[in-house]
RNA sequence: CGGUGAGUAGCGCAGCCUGGUAGCGCACCUGCCUUGGGAGCAGGGGGUCGCUGGUUCGAUUCCAGUCUCACCGACCA
């Protein structure tokens, strides 16, 4: 390709609305362009490397037996009403009506199409296993589309469905989708975790996220220092501590904190570590319901956890009125004895070893000391709801600690069960000639999110530093002075040879001055440099600079193309 | 949706407080010069100052409304 004649508008100044690295290198690059929020066109640059991540994922779902199909980015309403989502998935479902009045929504996922298909396609236990996958463009019309590509609302994304005739078998499924992500990502080498996740509103039993780790991560993610356990943090599991008690139960009495609102203030005041105090949360759902969680002072909710136990839909902070109607307090000295109201107490599992503990009265400025289960208070059940915390032992083995991470989810596997198929009737023979529900799974990849989260994790003060396998072009040749008849047949000399060798190779033949050449092609990230000036010429020497480790060799004219050739096939196949 | 901030040339910004019809850097065009890390000189083109209304002789500037965008919170690949 001779940059000449090729489009990458690069942009020395960093986009004043660019917050994330691999935003502002994506949009300095000339890969992207913004169309409107959330909505990107992808320009030439940017669609190669986007390709490149594409076939890579295509290699690997069809190497595990996926098969690939493409279903259309409008869907008709019906099959969603079917399925309870076009209820349940709210707004950033894009709804419209064609001319005849029907409902129609631009898909944000495809359970629905798929399973449409397959129930009117499969029939009998001999047609399974299938796993049907596409690339292809989603829409969710997220209430804050930020981070350019990380999270758009228009987006390319690869997803996966399987189908089996039981949940042995379906994990089967599930264990290679799983098996080929690792792949994926390790052939782009990534430095990412999988981690067991919540499964949120795609909905299913259970589900591996696969993160990208960044600082500029949305999620949180920890992971065991001694074993493979990993999380979510929305979903990690708190370590069940033994019970410590010193047994004698001290006489309940109610003491002045005027003033002190938070955890920290009431355990100085009253001089006792915050780890002997039980902090009090009211939560409400969207309907009004209420519910009380007690944790230990120092440990934090996890929202999501009490969500899930309680079967809500939505979460959320208990409001003044509603607070004071149930417990007769303020916020600041809450607390589970001597409530207006008959709620659910939920008490995180660390609580049920506390004795003697600080807690709050339900009146301003008090609080109770030497409070006890079973004799001042009772809950309703002792359920794992709080946030685990870097260092925190793992949950799984003896000797670990949880690491924290900050990252970018690039992938998700879910086991779904029948949750479609039984909404949606999709059924099967067995060998016994009875009707049975199909088992489900869906796999998905964000293409350009992946594309994004490389660069967030390659990248320098001069750019992006593309991990070969998704580079948009292997090399560059750069002829150092363009008027420079000497060079120009040299340079282009080299670039033919790439070209045969079968390179993907950019040549930089603009007539600009050495260091903008320079800057421009450490910007967009090719991996490796050939410069050809005069200089080298004459003793019959190009240079090869290596993006990544900013190395630079001088090699002769005529194994230049060999060796590059060389060391491009070495890196993919380290990729394979 | 709530909170914060911003909309002035393709990009990054100044001007606005204290009204008088717009400027800087980069980019772009022409010419000269230059060619190993975003050079230099000279000339030039480009803006209904987000939109609507109000106040005023006069509004980019003051007022009101509205739209858009970005950032912080709950969702997600």
């Amino acid at each position: 390709m001779l940059y000449s004649r090729y489009f990458i508008p690069t942009i020395k100044e960093t986009p004043s609305d660019a917050e994330v690295i691999s935003h502002q290198l994506m949009l300095r690059a000339g890969m992207i362009r913004k169309l409107a929020s959330g909505i990107y066109n992808y320009l030439p640059l940017g669609l190669r490397s986007i390709r490149k991540f594409e076939n890579i994922v295509r290699e690997e779902m069809n190497k595990a037996g996926a098969i690939e199909m493409l279903m259309p980015s409008v869907q008709p309403a019906e099959l969603w009403q079917e399925s309870g989502r076009w209820a349940f998935y709210g707004k950033e479902l894009l709804r419209f009506k064609d001319r005849k009045d029907a409902e129609f929504c631009m898909g944000p996922t495809h359970e629905e199409v798929i399973t449409d298909m397959v129930r009117r396609e499969i029939k009998s236990y001999r047609q399974m296993p299938l796993n049907f996958y596409q690339v292809q463009t989603k829409f969710r019309d997220e209430i804050r589309p930020r981070f350019g590509l990380m999270r758009g609302r228009e987006f390319i994304m690869k997803d996966a469905y399987s189908f089996d005739v039981d949940s042995s078998a379906a994990d089967l499924s599930y264990e290679k989708m799983y098996n080929a992500y690792m792949r994926i990502f390790e052939r782009c080498g990534l430095n990412f975790r999988a981690v067991e996740a919540d499964t949120g509103s795609i909905g299913g039993s259970s589900s591996h996220e696969f993160m990208v780790l960044a600082d500029s991560g949305e999620d949180a993610i920890v992971s065991c220092d001694a074993c493979r356990y990993a999380a979510n943090i929305e979903k990690a599991e708190s370590p069940l501590y033994s019970v410590v008690s010193d047994g004698t139960a001290e006489v309940l009495q109610k003491v002045s904190t005027p003033e002190m609102k938070t955890i920290a203030d009431v355990a100085a005041f009253l001089n006792v570590a915050a780890d002997n105090t039980v902090k009090t949360l009211v939560y409400a759902s969207d309907s009004g319901e209420l519910a009380m969680a007690l944790l230990r002072g120092d440990h934090e909710l996890n929202e999501l956890k009490l969500k899930n136990y309680l079967g809500w839909d939505e979460i959320l902070m208990a409001s003044e009125e509603q607070i004071l109607a149930c417990t007769g307090s303020p916020v600041g000295f809450l607390g589970p004895i001597g409530l207006k109201q008959e709620i659910p107490v939920i008490a995180d599992r660390v609580v049920q070893g506390m004795t003697n503990v600080v807690m709050g009265a339900n009146e301003v400025d008090l609080h109770y000391i030497n409070a006890n289960r079973g004799r001042d208070f009772e809950v309703s059940g002792f359920v794992d709801i709080r946030t685990v915390e870097a260092g925190d032992a793992c949950p799984r083995c003896d000797s670990g600690k949880l690491e924290m991470w900050r990252g970018i989810e690039v992938g998700h596997v879910f086991k779904l069960g029948t949750k479609y198929s039984k909404a949606l009737n999709a059924t099967y023979l067995d060998a016994n000639g009875r009707e049975q529900i199909i088992f489900m799974g869906c796999y998905g990849i964000g293409i350009g999110r992946t594309v994004a989260a490389a660069i967030e994790q390659n990248h320098d003060e001069n750019g992006i530093i593309f991990p070969i396998p998704i580079a948009p072009f292997h090399c560059s040749v750069v002829a150092v002075n363009t008027k420079d008849a000497g060079v120009m047949a040299a340079a282009e000399e080299i670039y033919f040879c790439l070209e045969k060798l079968g390179v993907e190779v950019l040549f930089d033949d603009r007539d600009e001055r050495p260091g903008v050449k320079f800057k421009d092609n450490d910007l967009i990230g090719i991996p490796l440099r050939i410069v050809v000036g005069s200089k080298g010429l004459a003793e019959g020497k190009v240079e090869v600079k290596i993006r990544s480790t900013g190395d630079i060799l001088s090699l002769s004219l005529d194994e230049v193309a060999n060796t590059v050739k060389q060391m491009i096939d070495t890196a993919l196949a380290h990729a394979e």
